[in-house]
RNA sequence: GGGGAGUUGCCCGAGUGGUCAAUGGGAACGGACUGUAAAUCCGUCGGCGGACGCCUACGAAGGUUCAAAUCCUUCACUCCCCA
C-alpha cells in the first residue's frame, strides 16, 4: 500500500459528486475536503490548535516560500514541517508552480527549471522539478505537488500549450526525484482549451502519481470559463485516485466542482477575505467595516459556526478592524474558516443523504 | 507691557497674486480579491447638475487689483520669547 491512497466511499447518483477518504501518513482526510492555505507554515492569524478545533484534516503550505525562508534543510533539522508548526495532521505543499506565474516578473524559465530572484533579498533560487521535490521531501510533508508551469489568464493558446508541454516534461522528472515513500500528485494543465486538457490528462494520468490535480484555473478567468473546464476535465482523471482542484475557490465554485467529481480544494479566500474584513454568511459576503454594522449588537451570522467567534458582536468586530487590532483579523479568519469547514461537512453529508439540491439552495447566496 | 509666529476643507498639513474647489497624509464611505510578495490594492471624499458648468469656500470685516487662500488695514483667537 502506498503512503497516500484514496478510498471512494460513495458517488452521488444525480451529480458526479464523490464521497471518499484520502489516507495519508498523518491521518485520514474525509473528502470532499478543503485545505486552508498556510503559505509560510502558518494559516495567517490562526494556530494549529484552531485548525484542529475547526476540524480541518489537511493544510496546504508552500515550497517556494519555505525553501527561501527558513529553508528546507533547517526545517528538516528541526524535525520536519509537522513538528515545526506543531500540526499533527496531513500537509500538502504546492511545488512553487503557482509562483512561476505570480512572481513571473522576477523569474527566468526554461525546460531545465525556473530561476527565481527572491522577493525577499534578490538572491537566486533555482527551482527545478528535482529541487522542488527534494525541498518537499525535506519538509517531510504527506503530499508533494509536481512542479508545473501555471500560465496566467489571459494567455495565448501557444503560451498555454507551451506551459503544458513543459509541465509534461517535468512530471516524470518529479517522480524520479522523490524519496522513498514520498507521495507526489501530478498536475493537468491546458488552460481553457478542451483539447489541451484532454491531451494533458492523458499524459499526466498515465504516470504513477498518487493523486491528480487540475491546475491553471482560478488564475483570473471568468467563472463562465472555469466551470466548463472543471466539468470536462474532472472526469478525465482516474476514478480511483483523489482529484484536486487547485486554488478554488468561492463557495459556489466548490459546490460546482464537487458536483463535477472533485475531492480536494485549497484557496486563500477565507483567510484573505477575513483580513480584508469580509465575512462569509449564508446570506452572502458581508463587509464588516460597513456603516450598517456600527451598532449591530449581535453576531454577524446568527446561528454560526464557531462558538469562539459567535460570542462577539458585529459592532465589536467592526471596531477591532477600525482600530487595526489584530484580533479582528483573527476572529474573522476563524469565522470564515468555520464557514468553509461547515460547507465541506454539509457537502459530505449531502452526497451520502442525496440531498444535493437542498444543499445548493442553502448556499445559493454564499 | 514689548517682540515674534500663526489661524486652510472632518483632522493634520502644503500652498505666498491668475494654471486653486485648493498637493500630501489620516479619518470617513464604497469596491476588488480564487495552488498568498496581499492585515493589500482601487475609487469617492464642499454643494448641485451627465461631461462643460454654476454656487459656496482658505479666522472675521473692509480695501487694493482685470484677478486674492496668497497684498494692505482693523478686529478676534492661539502659541513662543523677553519683561
Amino acid at each position: 500500500m502506498p503512503s497516500v491512497w484514496f478510498e471512494l466511499l460513495a458517488t452521488c447518483p444525480h451529480t458526479g459528486a464523490r464521497r471518499g477518504r484520502l489516507h495519508t501518513p498523518h491521518g485520514m482526510v474525509e473528502t470532499p475536503a478543503f485545505m486552508p492555505v498556510g503559505t509560510q507554515g502558518t494559516v495567517k492569524t490562526v494556530g494549529s490548535e484552531d485548525l484542529e478545533a475547526l476540524g480541518f484534516e489537511q493544510v496546504l503550505s508552500n515550497t517556494y516560500h519555505l525553501g527561501l525562508r527558513p529553508g528546507s534543510e533547517r526545517i528538516e533539522r528541526l524535525g520536519g514541517l509537522h513538528e515545526f508548526m506543531s500540526w499533527k495532521k496531513s500537509i500538502l505543499t504546492d511545488s512553487g508552480g503557482f509562483q512561476v506565474m505570480s512572481l513571473a516578473q522576477m523569474l527566468k524559465i526554461d525546460d531545465e527549471g525556473a530561476s527565481f530572484k527572491s522577493h525577499l533579498d534578490g538572491s537566486l533560487l533555482h527551482l527545478t522539478p528535482e529541487r522542488s521535490i527534494q525541498i518537499q521531501g525535506q519538509l517531510g510533508v504527506d503530499i508533494s505537488m509536481a512542479l508545473d508551469q501555471c500560465p496566467p489568464y489571459p494567455a495565448s493558446r501557444d503560451q498555454v500549450a507551451d506551459a503544458m508541454r513543459r509541465t509534461h516534461l517535468w512530471a516524470p522528472r518529479c517522480l524520479s526525484a522523490r524519496r522513498q515513500g514520498q507521495a507526489v500528485f501530478g498536475i493537468v494543465q491546458g488552460g481553457v482549451y478542451e483539447d489541451l486538457r484532454v491531451e494533458s490528462a492523458s499524459v499526466i494520468c498515465d504516470l504513477p502519481f498518487e493523486g491528480f490535480a487540475i491546475g491553471g484555473v482560478s488564475v483570473g478567468e471568468p467563472t463562465e470559463l472555469q466551470y466548463p473546464v472543471v466539468k470536462y476535465a474532472a472526469p478525465l482523471l482516474p476514478v480511483n485516485k483523489v482529484r484536486y482542484l487547485m486554488g478554488v475557490g468561492h463557495p459556489k465554485d466548490i459546490l460546482n466542482a464537487v458536483s463535477c467529481g472533485i475531492d480536494l480544494f485549497d484557496c486563500v479566500l477565507p483567510t484573505r477575505m477575513a483580513r480584508h474584513h469580509a465575512l462569509y454568511t449564508l446570506n452572502g459576503r458581508v463587509n464588516i467595516m460597513g456603516k450598517k454594522w456600527e451598532e449591530h449588537n449581535g453576531p454577524v451570522d446568527e446561528g454560526s459556526v464557531f462558538p469562539q467567534t459567535e460570542r462577539y458582536s458585529a459592532a465589536y468586530l467592526r471596531h477591532l478592524f477600525k482600530a487595526s487590532e489584530p484580533l479582528g483579523a483573527r476572529l474573522a479568519s476563524l469565522h470564515n474558516l468555520g464557514f468553509y469547514a461547515r460547507l465541506m461537512r454539509e457537502i459530505r453529508e449531502s452526497i451520502v443523504t442525496q440531498s444535493w439540491p437542498e444543499l445548493a439552495e442553502r448556499y445559493r447566496l454564499a
